[in-house]
RNA sequence: GGAGGCGUAGCUCAGUUGGUUAGAGCACCUGUCUGUCACGCAGGGGGUCGAGGGUUCAAGUCCCUUCGUCUCCGCCA
C-alpha cells in the first residue's frame, strides 16, 4: 500500500462556484463545481446531466464530437452520484432554454470532470418524496433533506434562531446553559430517566424543562437569562409533540407581567420578520374567563367569529325541560349561531350531533334551531325544540343571538367543561368545513390572569393550573386558604391561530405565600422540601423578584412553516412511538454496561 | 392504556363474490436516439401480498393472534 507522504485533499477539483447562484452574468468564466447528479437525459449523442448542490440546479451538456472523455463519463454517471465538474459557462443555444429553472438560460460544458462518489439507486423517489411512507423518510431521512424545499424548514429554523439569540442580546440577557442531567420531579410529565454508574439505585432526570435553574440565576443576580433548551417530556407523542423538543426560555428580574409581555411581543415580531412575516405589536389581550366564556378554550382560535352566546339564564325559565334542568343545577347551555347553518338538511344537523356526542366528545346531544330564509328579511323557523318556547321568548332569544335569516342556532347543555370543550370544537370544525379561516391570517393574542388552580376530579383534588411557583394576584393571595379556585394569578399564555406558542408567569419570590401555595396543593412540608427544598432555601436568601415564559419554538417554526408536523421542523424526529427509524434508539445494551449501572431487566408482560 | 386508518414489486397504488401464472404507473437494467429538461421509443428483470395460525378443494381476499406505522382520546404546558 503506497503511503501519503504529504497533505493533500482526496479529490482534485475544488469548487469555486454553487450550481443555484449562476445566472447570466457568469457567461464565459470558468468554474468548478460539485454536487449531486440530479437527472440525466441521454440523447443518444449528446448527453444532458443536471448538477444539483444545496442552491439550487445548472444544467451540464456533453457532446461527444466536442469531448470525447467527458462524454464516457457522462454516460456512466447515475442518479445522486457526487461530482465536481470544471468548464466555462455558456449561453444556451436559442430556442432551448428553460424558463422554469433559475439557471434556465445558461448551461456548461464541462472540461474536466471528477466522480467524487457513486450511488446505488435510491430507496425512494427524491422529486416525489411528499408521497413516500413517513417511516422509510424518516430511515433515511438525510436523503429526504436533500430536496430544498424539506431543507427549508430547517432554515427557517435556523434564522429564526438567529433572530432571537440577537434579539434577546442586544436587550440584555445573557445565554445561559443549565443541566441536561438534572433532579427527579414527580409534578407534570413523566421523567427520562438516566441511571447513575457511580451512584448505584439512583437516577437523574433529564429536564421537562429548566425551570427551577432559571429561577436560581435569577437569585445569582443573573438579571436576564435565556437559553434555547432542549426538554424531555416522556409522554405520548402527536403530530405537534416530540420526547425532546425545543423552548426558547426566558427569565427576568425585578419586573412585571408588562415587562415579560412587551420583551416577548418585541421577540416575536423579530422572529416573524427573520421568515419575511410582518405582525404588528402590541397583540390584543383577553382575560382567561372571557377566553373560556366567548370561545370555550383557552387557546381562542381569533381568525373567525361564532363565539359561544350564553343561554343559561334563558333557558333556566323556560319549558324546555332538559335544558332547564341542566340550567337550574349548575349547568350551562350555550349555543353558536352558525351563520347560513338554516339551509343544512335535518340529516346534516344529525350528522353534526353524531360530531358532538362521540365518546370523546362527550355531548349529550345538539339541540338545533333553523331560520330559514324566505327572503326579503324574513324567515321561517324550523326546529325540533322551537315549541318549548314562547312567542316573547322566540324574539328574545333572536335577539339575543342577533339572528338573521338563514341562521342556525346549535346549542348545547351540560357541566361548564363539557359545554365549553364541545363547542369550542365544533365552532373550529365549521369554521374549517365553510372555509372561513383565511390561511394567510395570523392572529396572535395574550390570555391573561389564569386561574392558579384546576380542580382535578379523578385525584379529587386542585392542580397547579400553571405550576406551584407561580404568583397569585395580591388580592387573591388569602383566598389560597377559603376560596382556591378563584384565585388568579400572573400567568399568560401567547396564542397563535387558536394554538399556544408558550406560556409564562411571574414567579413567587416570598417563602410565606409558596407555602399556602403548597398547602393548597395538599403537599405537605416534608414532601415540598424533598422535591423543592433548594428552591424554597433559595426564596429566603434575597430572592428578587421575577418572572418569564417559554416558547415552544418546534410549533412556532412549524406554524411559520406551514407544515403541521412538528417532524418536519426537526433535523432528524423520532416517530410516534419515540422510536428512532434511522438509529434505531432506543435499543438493548450489552450486559455489562448494566451491571455497572447496577441495573437488571425485567420481561415486560 | 383506548379508538380508528394503513401495510401487495425499490416507490406510489389497483386487485370484483374466495377461483387459472398477482397487475399498473414511476424507478431500475438492456437496446435505440445529437438540444433534452419528468426527453422519447422498444424490450427485460423484479413479489415471504408485514408475520404467525386457522377456515376451505382453493386465501392477497374470510376469521384469530401479532408486529410496524399514522391520526386522535387519555396523558402531556
Amino acid at each position: 500500500m503506497e503511503t501519503v507522504s504529504k497533505v493533500e485533499q482526496n479529490f482534485r477539483l475544488t469548487r469555486t462556484h454553487l450550481c443555484g447562484t449562476l445566472v447570466e452574468a457568469n457567461v464565459n468564466q470558468e468554474v468548478v463545481l460539485a454536487g449531486w447528479v440530479d437527472t440525466r437525459r441521454d440523447l443518444g449523442g449528446i448527453v444532458f446531466l443536471e448538477l444539483r448542490d444545496h442552491k439550487g440546479q445548472i444544467q451540464l451538456v456533453a457532446d461527444p464530437d466536442k469531448n470525447p472523455d467527458v462524454h464516457r463519463i457522462f454516460q456512466q454517471v447515475r442518479a445522486e452520484y457526487v461530482i465536481a465538474v470544471k468548464g466555462i459557462v455558456s449561453v444556451r443555444p436559442d430556442g432551448s432554454e428553460n424558463t422554469s429553472l433559475k439557471s434556465g438560460a445558461i448551461e456548461i460544458y464541462p472540461s474536466e470532470v471528477e466522480i467524487l462518489n457513486e450511488s446505488k439507486v435510491l430507496p425512494f423517489p427524491l422529486d416525489k418524496v411528499e408521497e413516500v411512507n413517513e417511516d422509510l423518510r424518516l430511515r433515511y431521512r438525510y436523503l429526504e433533506l436533500r430536496q430544498e424545499h424539506k431543507r427549508k424548514h430547517l432554515e427557517n429554523r435556523h434564522k429564526v434562531v438567529h433572530a432571537v439569540r440577537n434579539y434577546l442580546s442586544d436587550e440584555g440577557f445573557l445565554e445561559i446553559e443549565t443541566p441536561i442531567l438534572s433532579k427527579s420531579t414527580p409534578e407534570g410529565a413523566r421523567d427520562y430517566l438516566v441511571p447513575s454508574r457511580v451512584h448505584p439505585n439512583n437516577f437523574y432526570a433529564l429536564p421537562q424543562s429548566p425551570q427551577i435553574y432559571k429561577q436560581l440565576l435569577m437569585m445569582s443576580g443573573v438579571n436576564r437569562y435565556y437559553q434555547i433548551a432542549r426538554c424531555f417530556r416522556d409522554e405520548d407523542l402527536r403530530a405537534d409533540r416530540q420526547p425532546e423538543f425545543t423552548q426558547v426560555d426566558i427569565e427576568m428580574s425585578f419586573i412585571n407581567q408588562e415587562h415579560v409581555i412587551t420583551v416577548t411581543e418585541g421577540l416575536i415580531k423579530k422572529a416573524f420578520a427573520a421568515v419575511g412575516v410582518e405582525v404588528e405589536i402590541p397583540f390584543p389581550r383577553i382575560e382567561y374567563d372571557d377566553a373560556i366564556n366567548r370561545f370555550g378554550s383557552d387557546a381562542p382560535d381569533l381568525r373567525f367569529g361564532m363565539e359561544l352566546i350564553d343561554f343559561t339564564e334563558f333557558m333556566s325559565k323556560s319549558e324546555f325541560q332538559a335544558f332547564a334542568g341542566v340550567a337550574n343545577s349548575g349547568g350551562l347551555v350555550k349555543a353558536i349561531n352558525y351563520k347560513g347553518g338554516a339551509k343544512l338538511s335535518r340529516k346534516d344537523f344529525d350528522d353534526l350531533k353524531d360530531f358532538v356526542t362521540t365518546k370523546e366528545m362527550g355531548a349529550k346531544g345538539l339541540a338545533w334551531i333553523a331560520f330559514k330564509d324566505i327572503g326579503e328579511g324574513k324567515f321561517e323557523i324550523s326546529s325540533p325544540i322551537a315549541k318549548f318556547f314562547t312567542e316573547e321568548q322566540m324574539q328574545e332569544l333572536q335577539a339575543k343571538a342577533e339572528i338573521e335569516p338563514g341562521d342556525a342556532l346549535l346549542f348545547v347543555a351540560d357541566k361548564a367543561k363539557i359545554v365549553h370543550y364541545v363547542l369550542a370544537k365544533l365552532r373550529i370544525f365549521l369554521a374549517k368545513k365553510d372555509g372561513l379561516i383565511d390561511p394567510k391570517d395570523r392572529k396572535l393574542v395574550w390570555v391573561v390572569n389564569f386561574p392558579m388552580f384546576e380542580y382535578d376530579e379523578r385525584s379529587n383534588r386542585y392542580k397547579a393550573n400553571h405550576h406551584p411557583f407561580t404568583l397569585p394576584h395580591n388580592q387573591d393571595v388569602d383566598k389560597l386558604e377559603t376560596d382556591p379556585a378563584a384565585v388568579k394569578t400572573y400567568a399568560y399564555d401567547i396564542v397563535f391561530n387558536g394554538i399556544e406558542l408558550g406560556g409564562g408567569s411571574i414567579r413567587v419570590h416570598n417563602k410565606k405565600v409558596q407555602e399556602k401555595i403548597f398547602k393548597a396543593l395538599n403537599i405537605d412540608d416534608e414532601t415540598a422540601q424533598e422535591r423543592f427544598g433548594f428552591l424554597l432555601e433559595a426564596l429566603e436568601l434575597g430572592a428578587p423578584p421575577h418572572g418569564g415564559i417559554a416558547l415552544g419554538l418546534d410549533r412556532f417554526i412549524m406554524l411559520l412553516s406551514n407544515t403541521d408536523s412538528i417532524r418536519d421542523v426537526i433535523a432528524f424526529p423520532k416517530n410516534q412511538s419515540a422510536f428512532c427509524q434511522l438509529t434505531s434508539a432506543p435499543s438493548s445494551v450489552d450486559q455489562e454496561q448494566l451491571d455497572e449501572l447496577y441495573l437488571s431487566l425485567v420481561e415486560p408482560e
